[in-house]
DNA sequence: CTGAAAGCGCTTACAG
DNA sequence: CTGAAAGCGCTTACAG
């Protein structure tokens, strides 16, 4: 069986090539028995147009591009499924393009197969990123700020988050802080730390040595260095600010091994909001940064792009969700 | 800045096209000079040939679909990420579709786009697979039996791990059993179900009523109905054997809220092995379906059917993991 | 309203 | 070893 083409359509249906394509694709030009016909026609023979030939005579692909290191994790799930929902809804397709170098980026932007692309990887220079732009293609980056003619960004507010996280642990009477970084480099990891700081500064706690432990944002990480920490005889603190929850969770596990209770003897409060935080026990009390949104939001950013909107920065607020691992002391 | 061109590149090194284009992919055929001028000029021009025709021309794209319903949850972000992977290393692309219904599906196969696809999606009725293999190109089902010329399908074992859940249950001296069922319809649920029966039956469980309660796959639907189960006054049973675990932890919440403790009271029993089964309280002891290597089986699977090798039934087996949510009575 | 022609960018016989 | 030509399947001016 050979693959139906325009061709056999038109033929089998006694008019041009033109013309079957206009039936199809410009009906108004054509007159409505003929574009019955080889509709008729094109039914019968199961006719699905080769999408190779259209989008080489079309210049346009009609998809998007989704770079990304990985698919594991809540994050990436979370961003994937709701690109390809509002993609779908406005007709374009979403490919996804697992990340290996600068390189790898730049080819695929340039084998038109691509009418825009979702870019999120933090680990890039300025000067790739400015060599990504040359395509001309729009460009959305996630977690990294860049604004331009063609590129937009979107943001979370980090260091808010950060503010936020302060405001309620000084508020609950903590006094010995420790924060759990993120991931050196990465710009929300960055920015919630200024935040958190800068609410203590503002607050009176001016000359406070927060302790530092560094989670990258994993859980086991998290889990090593706070069980490490409290190994070497440190005072534990009496609450904990993590970048992420699930290096809130990996602290947990190493609290609760080395016979502290959350939250009556130290109070954890983490950032993103997972659907980990309500099965854990304690559940886990959080600065919900609505990922969940931006991969909608995402989605139609880069529409507008390709509609010919310029860039802009959106920025995606956050808000506290209480649980139970943080307590009034 | 118009985009380069094979046309570009042949005009500036002062070649024809033909040669550009062997001078990139057959060198073999021209001579090393020439080779070498074509290679520097088309890195000067930062050439990228362009996949569309490219692919037009050799009716071929090395490209995968991955067919799913939805992007959420651990076992897709797993089979996803690993078919990446495993494909990246064969050079072929991966390209996600989201299956709204059959029509969807087979215009997509039929686009020329795909030279293979991984399909996973088990309400698929009989005749819609055979109008899928009608275009000839490899297909791999996951979850639903089906052997055939270009056509693979990937099983689990679901039949034995539901006999080795009874099993473990049995010899943990289990009298009172209780099945959360998963999806009907679900070629998996239906087997863990029979698997699970047969080997009660085949212990002298002849005549035990074993309630079944339908948790969908899902947590919150098995919580639901394990606590109106135990509402509505049935006394509970000293061992579940839940389909999956999600509706494994999903029973473990209502239990718990209903005053029963796990595993003193009840045992719980899950399968899959999701990352959460050791992050919850009591860690569930679960049959693991080893699904986090599904995804590389079919990568290297469809790639070995667009080979031209012929289909086959694959079967994957599981093992028990003992945790902490089943205990001896 | 319809059809012949051109061309999107590429690769591969084929002739020289 | 190199180049002119054909053609993958499609759409869109253009002429009729």
């Amino acid at each position: 069986m050979g693959i139906t083409t325009l061709r056999d359509v038109a033929r089998e249906a006694g008019v041009s090539v033109a013309t079957a394509s206009n039936a199809l694709n410009n009906p108004s030009v054509v007159r409505p028995e003929t574009r019955k016909l080889v509709l008729e026609v094109a039914a019968k023979l199961a006719y699905i147009p080769n999408v190779n030939g259209q989008r080489l005579r079309a210049r346009e692909s009609r998809t998007i591009g989704l770079f990304v290191r990985a698919m594991t994790g809540e994050y990436y799930c979370a961003l994937a499924d709701q690109m390809f929902r509002a993609c779908q809804e406005q007709g374009y397709e979403v490919h996804i393009c697992m990340v290996v170098d600068t390189r790898s980026i730049l080819k695929k932007l340039g084998d038109r197969t691509l009418d825009g692309a979702v870019i999120f990887c933090d680990d890039l220079e300025a000067d790739a990123v400015e060599r990504m732009e040359a395509y001309g293609i729009p460009l959305l980056f996630l977690g990294l700020e860049r604004e331009g003619e063609r590129t937009s960004c979107i943001l979370y507010e980090s260091e808010t988050h950060g503010r936020m996280a302060a405001d309620y642990l000084l508020g609950l009477g903590k006094k010995r802080l420790l924060h759990i970084f993120g991931l050196p480099g990465n710009l929300d990891s960055e920015k919630r730390w200024i935040g958190f700081r800068e609410e203590l500064r503002n607050r009176g706690m001016k000359n406070a040595k927060i302790p530092v432990l560094y989670g990258l944002f994993e859980r086991a990480s998290a889990y090593r260095e706070m069980r490490k920490y409290l190994l070497e005889g440190h005072q534990p603190p009496d609450a904990i600010f993590a970048a992420n929850d699930l290096s809130a969770i990996g602290c947990m596990a190493a609290l609760s091994e080395m016979g502290y209770r959350v939250p009556e003897d130290v109070s954890v409060l983490g950032c993103d909001d997972i659907t980990l935080c309500e099965y854990i026990t304690p559940a886990l009390t959080t600065i919900r940064t609505n990922f969940w949104d931006t991969g909608t939001l995402a989605a139609d950013e880069v529409i507008r792009l390709i509609r010919g909107e310029e860039g802009r920065t959106i920025r995606q607020s956050g808000n506290l969700v209480i649980r139970k691992s943080c307590k009034l002391s």
